[in-house]
DNA sequence: TTGTACGCGTTATCAC
DNA sequence: GTGATAACGCGTACAA
């Protein structure tokens, strides 16, 4: 335990013999005072470790220079990657990035914004997990910037997100132009207007090529669903008499463990059923057979959220309102020949 | 975008017709007012999205209900397991968890340790990337604990770690109980303190066994090599005329990348060779072999550091200094019969 | 360069 | 028991 006995401004400003308003300004870099005068307060910081109190600074000046990141999940690759690159740059900014993880749960979601409302960030960047965002989630006039998911707003917020729809029917197209015609669509739970976008790319590359795809074809884990129950799952459909060559998933793990059920019911990856998974996560290149799948860009998507909300704080002109970033194919063993 | 005037205490209590006292004790359920009065306010809050702020609060109390974790990289399984149970905690308990990520930039380390302090944070949590912290990291008095990581510091800070050592004994010990003599351990680029640990269960079990163990069976992978350089190094390390028939890796991917390698050269897991791997990251379970590896236990670590720190905020007596927790080992394919 | 009013919530003191 | 008044904390920015 360390026991110290906090110094002021106050202080540095009676031991330099100058005003406050003077160490204000060597801090700030700000001009207005004498190479010595300058030489003599920092050699009193520096001994007395003074570190100035962000507390007071934001309650007079309203910013802090500080952005928070509330996001669904930490743990998952695709989420922590857009964060690494936002703490990035505004670390190169000169700006702290403060990650907040509300573990799906709406309600923290809304509790995360009042708490960085009331620290005075400068502005707060979301992937939410709400369908509908409420024009009070904080009271002063700071930026907020959707990323990822765009759920309902009034706010007419700014957004960085990835075409995932045009992803979805690019990867189906894919599988369908290697002679895939019973193809099946896994998703996972996610929140309603998420699956939708997905689910709709699906459908609608396969009606394009005359294919049937409908309810009957969508294979929906319920809420709170492990990897196990896709393996079920897959089985089950199959053993309904079913028939499956190719089957297009929302995650790369779903991919994976439905490839478990594939393997089970005797069925080899990719000569009797080609597999695209979603993400590129780490596990689809170590699995066996390497995963087939989607990649969004996160590093770039993170990066043009970051500097979307800096020149939003800045209060620049000519923002663009909304960034969609492509997906691209990453084909890999699961879907060869 | 929004635009809002920011309402204050003083607002509010015009509002409601009563002083900002009142507002404030309303607010913190500190008694004083009647039942009317306090519903009078409560109205009002509600009717124009009041939110208290915290920089006048922290300025004042000089506590924000506000703590941090600062860490390596999110984007690590075992890290980001021990923050979402850390946040769990917290916000169970009413605090809002600001995680830093530091990218293992021992500089930005401490930015962020300058920057929660003057946040007025009630207390900081760090996997730190620093080999030895110094003592003037913050200027309040607020408690400091080391998570995992335990570097040389004069300030006795409480720490929560893994018995790391003991663990890598055991993993070498079972390999060497299968039949294996010829165990080679590869290490990723690790801070010395960390790597050491790590390294003296390898060579303290070889040793106990009389088998050999030393430089020349120890593969060190330089700073900033990819997983790719695992896989060569332990090609080069059999052409070079050297047996294998165990690997201790000090993470997953190293095992993996070096199943790779062994794979290449003809050689069978678990047959020829066993292997194990380090903190059973989710690949472990999906590779092929599945790989047995050794199990920290991310959550109760994270679970047992939060209540440390908010045992240590609040100034309770008898705090235990050190928690560490024993490692597991969790044998799959890659080290079986 | 400096003095000082200001921002805003908290809490001790005081009045009824 | 209820509620108001005012001092306080500390950095900022404008006026002097």
């Amino acid at each position: 335990m360390n026991s110290k006995k906090t110094v002021s401004i106050i202080d540095i400003a009676r031991l330099a013999g100058v005003s406050t308003a003077t160490v204000s300004h060597v801090l700030n870099k700000s001009g207005r005072y004498s190479k010595e005068t300058e030489e003599k307060v920092k050699s009193v910081i520096d001994k007395y470790g003074y570190v100035s109190n962000n507390a007071a600074r934001s309650l007079k000046s309203s910013s802090s220079r500080t952005v928070g990141l509330i996001m669904p999940n930490i743990n998952n690759d695709f989420f922590s990657t857009i964060a690494v690159s936002i703490e990035q740059f505004f670390d190169y900014n000169n700006y702290s990035l403060f990650i907040c993880n509300t573990d799906n749960d709406p309600q923290k979601e809304r509790r995360y914004f009042h708490k960085l409302d009331s620290m005075q960030v400068d502005g707060i960047m979301v992937i939410s997990c709400q369908n509908l965002l409420e024009s009070d989630l904080v009271s002063r006039d700071i930026p907020i910037l959707l990323i990822d998911r765009t759920p309902i707003n009034s706010m007419n917020l700014h957004i960085v997100a990835s075409d995932v729809k045009t992803g979805m029917f690019k990867a189906t197209e894919k599988l369908i132009e290697k002679g895939c015609r019973n193809i099946i669509f896994v998703s996972s739970y996610l929140a309603t207007y998420v699956k939708t976008n997905r689910k709709d790319g699906y459908l609608e590359a396969m009606h394009k090529h005359n294919l049937k795809a409908d309810q009957s074809t969508v294979i929906q884990l319920p809420k709170g669903s492990s990897l196990i129950n896709t393996e079920t799952a897959v089985i089950e459909y199959l053993d309904a008499g079913n028939k499956i060559d190719g089957i297009i998933c929302t995650s790369d793990n779903q991919a994976i463990s439905a490839m478990m059920g594939l393997k089970r019911k005797g069925l080899r990856v990719p000569e009797d059923v080609k597999v695209f998974g979603f993400d590129n996560q780490l596990q689809s290149r170590i699995c066996t057979p390497s995963l087939s799948t989607i990649e969004r860009n996160p590093s770039a998507m993170g990066n043009a959220a970051a500097e979307t909300l800096l020149k939003l704080i800045k209060k620049q002109e000519n923002i663009p309102e909304t960034l969609i970033f492509d997906c691209s194919l990453i084909e890999r063993d699961s879907t060869k020949q």
